[in-house]
Order: C-alpha cells, then structure tokens, then sequence
RNA sequence: GCCGCGUUGGUCAAGGGGUUAAGACGCCUCCCUUUCACGGAGGAAUCACGGGUUCGAAUCCCGUACGUGGUACCA
C-alpha cells in the first residue's frame, strides 16, 4: 500500500477556529499514526475573500499547537506549488476542465451572475442543474447551437464551465465515519468548475490537486457532505475511482446555542480562535486560546476529545500518546457541542502535570506587563509552582501570585474583624519585636517562634494564621502563611504586619 | 421548500440485542486543611418520541420531532 498522505487544505480568509483546528489535528494524528505525511495546501482561488496576512496566521497557529506540516507552501514538497493561486497561473486546472469539455462531462455557461440572480428571484428554488439548463433562456453549450457558442467564445464572452451532472443515477460513496451515503443525481446541481476569471472553483481544485499530490485520505468538516458526490464524480472523470481518496466527513464543532461562530466568543466570553486574530479589513480582534492562557498541550488535547475519544477512561494525552492511539473509527459522527467549562479543567490538568518552563515565559509577560520586573528567575518559577494548583488559565498566576512581589494594595477586613480581640493585636505588636531578631529567616524557625508566642499567650495558633494571612495576601488564598511569609522576606513581613494593624 | 447528516444526564461520552446504562466536566454534600486550592468519599441527573421485529431493544427496522449542514462564478 502507498504512503498514507493528508491534506489540510484552508483558505486564507481569517482566524482558525476550533473546527479548523480539529480538522487539521484529526489529520495530523491520522497521518502520524501512519507514518505518513501532512500536507498544507492553500486554497485561495476566491480572490475576493483574499485577507492580508492570514496565511501566515494559519502557520503560527499551526506551530504553536505543536503541529508541522511535513510539505506546505512554507516548509516546500515534491508538489508544489502549494498555493493554488499559483497552480492556477501553470494551468493546472484549466487543463482538465478542457478535457471534462471534450468529454463531454462538463459544458460552457455564458449566463452573467446578474442574470442568474434575476431567475433565482422568479423561481424560488431555481438550481442550475438537468431541469433548467436548457429551459429559461439560460446560454450555455447544452442550450445553444454549436456556431452560436463558438461565436460567442471568439468574441471573447465571459463564461464558466459547469459539471454537466448525469440524469437518473445514484452517486454514493464510503465515507470513514459514516459508512455509505449515496445521492440522487437529479438533485445535483451543475457546479461551476472554472470561473469567468479562469480560476478554478473549490469543487474542481480539490479534485484535481488531492490527485496531483498524491492524497490518499480527504478529511474535511461536514459541511462538505452535499457536494461531495460532485467531487465523486470529477474522480471518475479524470482520474478513475480506484485512484480517489478515502473520505471523512467530520462531524460539527457547535455552540451553546446551535452552531459555533465567532461572533459565540464575545457572548458567552470564551475564545473560539486558536490565537488572537485581527482582521484588517473590519478592524475586529478575536480573542485566541493561546492569549486566553491556554497551554498548546491542553489545547490539542481537549479538541482531540472532541468527537474522538480512545475507548478507555483515559482523558489527558501528550501529542505522543495521541498520535499512538488515534483511531478514524473511533471518531464520533454526531456534532459536539462545545463546553468552556470542560475545556477549562484541561488546561488546569495540564499546568498541574506540566513543569513551569511550559508556562513561565507567558506568566513573566504578564506580570511584566502589569509591571513587576522579574529579576530572580529561579525564585519565580518556585513561586510559580507554588501556585500551580490553583491556576487555571495562565493570566491566574498574576492573581495567585502578585502578593508575593507587591504589597497588597487592599486587606479582606471583613475575613478579619468579627473574630478579631484586644489580645491578638498584642500579640502580633509584640511578635514584630520577635520577628526583628529571628537570625535565619526560614520556614520551620518562623512557625515554631509564631507557635511560641501564641502558646504563651494562650491563644490557638489557628485563630492567628488566618489574620496573619490575610496580612500578607491581602485575601483568603494562597499558599501556606508561613511559606509566603518566608519568601517575601523579614522586612516585607513586618512591614505588612505593621499596615495591617493599623486597618484592623 | 428540497436534499444530506445526526440525536445516550446540562456538556463530553462508554456501551451496538439480556449491564444495577461506565467514566469525565459542571453542580451539591462530607472529609482533609482553622485560607483558597489540590486530594479523597458520596449524591442528584440520561437512552428524543411513536410504531414495529424479538422471549427480550439504548442497541435492529420504519416513521415523526428536533438539531445541524448544503442548496453561490465562497470555501
């Protein structure tokens, strides 16, 4: 059997959305588990639709999921060109559209866009297919006599070629996931192949070049299910239905309500892009998973469960294991819907499981950019694995663990007050003065001189810590007292102490 | 409208003729901890509906409903 070949095939209009993303990883991990190669091809044949710099976006949210493509119009490949703009101007598709004429399996169409938005608003379920194309004035090779179209091509009429779609058959197909699913020819419409400007449609362009690149398992969303049996058909035009690839129509990515779209993010505050995008046509930015805080790990993870799951209780993969263990059929067919909440708790595993190194960078960005210069680098990361538990995305470091470089600015009083007597002021007064001639400032020496104290004065040591602690943190949160207290040093405690006997 | 695809707790899901219908997220209770988490123990909650087939259906078949996609010189 020949080397197993995917393509991830997008069109540079925008951000990657979660789909996108799971489309390219259900590739990615089908090719790996083969031992075969991912390909990413550029279909950008809409010139229209054409968005500065999002190219290069698909690449960066590619690499930061940990992806790399194995050919691509960036990594280069044996068949290039990978941007079918350029595949265009070699001919490529022209070509075969010349030869499906000849065939007799596709035709010439001089109707303008405008004439057959007129018809379409005359006949509510107007398709250009075997019922109409030689009814309703429509020009095109079927309808006109032969001189008429030879005429109107040397006078140099704008026209397209559509599919001429065969009446009275059944077109069907194995799809991966589904089994089989078969359609009825007389409700196909002829598709345009090439385009007045000479640029080949999708339908064409995918037919063409899985061929030319040897692809031998098409993945693609859902979405595409209703025209594939065009795509069938091209196939056995050209190429020969042995040749075609193994198909897998993946199931939907939806919403909370209904389908996901972008526009799902800002509503209900959760990020649908795999990084920021900003559009520089409508000045918008979406928010992006990695700047949401999310690890690429939990990332790639959460959206492989999506759909796809290994049959056993396990949940948390590295790249690796899924790699190993992906399997075409144990994909879903039904939509999934999808849940922050859930996505939430990988990324919180994954901090958990991951060393600081796969996080410290963002977290020190982040307090940089709030201001606090890091300039102990070790003692950030312990501080940061300190905290870990208790972070879920990655922006939580900051609030976890902000106290333990700046003073806090406000004191939870009110955690404080109720409890808080004549007698435990005198205690902490008076444990400054202890606490100014501790020699070695050091956890263990810390608690036992606190215990001390306490002891002597007759109070629980447990109905001191949480004052004590709410000096430092300002809250009900973090790390053990004595570990903050220890780290931020001797000064910074009493002064902290100081100022908070002043509030309470 | 027509066509395609789908439907197991709120969400992700295992199970594909006989199970007390797994597990995870979230929610609730308790334990641990005189903080918040982590961790641990419990709890509530499901086979869309209607017909068949069968001794027996969440599982097979047919309808219906609902969801979703397509119906462009967009991908």
């Amino acid at each position: 059997m020949s080397k197993v070949r995917v393509r991830f095939a997008p069109s540079p209009t925008g951000g990657l959305h979660l789909g996108g993303v799971r489309t390219v990883l259900y590739n990615y991990l089908f090719a790996k588990n083969k031992g075969g190669d991912f390909i990413v091809r550029i279909e950008d044949t809409d010139q229209t639709r054409f968005v500065d710099g999002a190219e290069q976006y698909i690449f960066d949210c590619l690499k930061w999921c940990g992806i790399e493509p194995d050919e691509s119009p960036l990594h280069g490949g044996n068949y290039g060109p990978y941007r079918q703009s350029e595949r265009k101007e070699q001919g490529i598709y022209q070509q075969y559209a010349d030869q499906l004429i000849k065939e007799g399996h596709a035709y010439y169409a001089f109707d303008t866009p405008e004439e057959l938005e007129q018809i379409r608003k005359k006949i509510p379920n107007f398709q250009y297919n075997q019922h109409y194309r030689v009814a309703f004035g429509l020009r095109n090779s079927l309808s006109l006599p032969e001189n008429e179209v030879s005429n109107l091509i040397e006078k140099g009429t704008p026209y397209v070629i559509r599919i001429n779609i065969p009446k009275d058959i059944i077109i069907s197909l194995k799809d991966m996931i589904r089994g089989e699913v078969s359609f009825d020819s007389w409700q196909i419409d002829d598709k345009v192949l090439l385009k007045a400007d000479g640029m080949p449609t999708y339908h064409l362009a995918v037919v063409v070049d899985d061929y030319l690149m040897k692809i031998t398992h098409a993945f693609r969303g859902e979405e595409w299910l209703p025209s594939a049996p065009v795509h069938v058909l091209l196939w056995k035009y050209l190429f020969g239905l042995d040749k075609m690839p193994e198909w897998a129509h993946l199931p939907l990515i939806l919403g909370p309500s209904g389908k996901l779209s972008k526009r799902d993010g800002a509503k209900y505050g959760f990020p649908v892009f795999a990084m920021n995008w900003f559009d520089p046509k409508t000045n918008e930015l979406t928010e992006g998973f990695k700047e949401k805080g999310f690890l690429p790990e939990a990332f790639i993870n959460l959206l492989a469960l999506l759909g796809w799951n290994a049959g056993t209780e396990q949940e948390l993969f590295t790249k690796e294991e899924l790699i190993e263990q992906f399997s075409i059929d144990r994909v879903h067919s039904g939509g999934a819907k999808f849940d922050y909440e859930k996505a939430k708790w990988f990324n919180h595993e994954w901090i958990k499981k991951s060393g600081t190194d796969s996080y410290k960078l963002q977290a020190k960005a982040i307090f940089e950019a709030n201001g606090i210069t890091i300039t102990d680098d070790a003692k950030f990361e312990t501080i940061l694995s300190l905290v870990a538990d208790r972070c879920t995305l990655i922006p939580d470091f900051y609030t976890q663990a902000i106290f333990f470089f700046k003073t806090p600015e406000t004191l939870d009083a009110d955690a404080v007050k109720p409890k808080w007597t004549e007698e435990k002021k005198i205690f902490f007064t008076e444990w400054i003065d202890k606490l100014q001639l501790i020699g070695n400032w050091e956890l263990v020496t810390l608690e036992d001189n606190f215990k001390e104290l306490a002891t002597a004065k007759n109070i629980k040591p447990g109905e001191l810590q949480l004052p004590f602690r709410i000096m430092l943190v300002g809250g009900k949160f973090g790390p053990p007292v004595f570990v903050i207290a220890a780290a931020i040093g001797k000064e910074e405690t009493i002064k902290r102490i100081k100022n908070a006997l002043q509030q309470f």
